[in-house]
DNA sequence: TGAAAGAAAATAATATGTTAACTATTTTCC
DNA sequence: GGAAAATAGTTAACATATTATTTTCTTTCA
């Protein structure tokens, strides 16, 4: 069997903490967690969603989801309508005070972003981009 | 902001997932969960280990750990005794049982990761690899 | 059309992740 | 030598992950 830290997944698991250390701390600042961010990101980039499309952009499972939702709501970030043609589906979608944590948000992420892309490198940034999107696709 | 799915912790994500997706249901049939099977490994691998060295190698923290061993133990997987010298430290190694079960998982493992490497590519694979151990150097 | 199959969310039960607070030791340092 | 600081591990409280089950609504199809 492969040496315990050459797995591949673990390294993956590394990086990615690696990765959001950089970013960590702005979300903690600001009482916002992980997953909620990815969820909020993902209703401002796409718009109204169903819950089932939102997961899977978010890569979590419903049952996540559904706590997340609903504390974001508690706290005013999301709101949920129900679909007209299809009582069963919820449509998702975030309201101005999340639109307003972006316009706060948004300047400083970006600058931990470059601040990255200075340490890591552009050029290998892009490779590992493209290596981790074929990788993504790749099915058993 | 950078485009949502550009984001390279989501990428990380998804690529982790992807990855998993060739050994999980391996696991599964074995009852182990995923950081069960990360936490033998490492004590396979390592031999006995104090609880925090373990958390560092498996990249989890020790209120994790402490469950994670807890159940481990009660399933006859793992054995704990105090550091002679540090009454503090807990000792922590793997029992014949453990034993037992690499010795049946380890060639169905190698299997996959060489079924993984197959549809991969193995230089794809050093590459991303090589990439992926930089960025966990990484410090914001 | 009406029962059965299918689909979308929610719920339940359990495991893990995360931060803060706590306990028990050990070390430091005056 | 002993009080204060430091360290290892656990516990508590809450958020999230995972699988199975349940509920509600929709679609199929005899």
């Amino acid at each position: 069997m492969r040496k315990f830290e050459d797995s591949l997944p673990l390294q993956l698991l590394k990086a990615r903490d690696a990765s959001m250390n950089f970013f960590r701390p702005l979300l903690q600042e600001n009482s916002v967690t992980e997953q909620q961010w990815r969820i909020l990101r993902a209703l401002h980039a796409y718009g109204e969603l169903e819950t089932k499309q939102l997961a899977k952009h978010c890569c979590m499972l419903s049952p996540s989801l559904t706590g997340i939702v609903n504390r974001l709501e508690q706290q005013g970030y999301i709101q949920r309508r129900k679909s007209p043609e299809d009582q069963r589906r919820i449509l998702l979608s975030t309201t101005d005070h999340a639109r307003a944590l972006f316009d706060k948000l948004s300047p400083e992420v970006d600058a931990r972003y470059e601040a990255f892309i200075d340490k890591f490198g552009e050029d290998k940034l892009k490779q590992l981009s493209q290596l981790l999107t074929e990788l993504s696709e790749l099915k058993p």
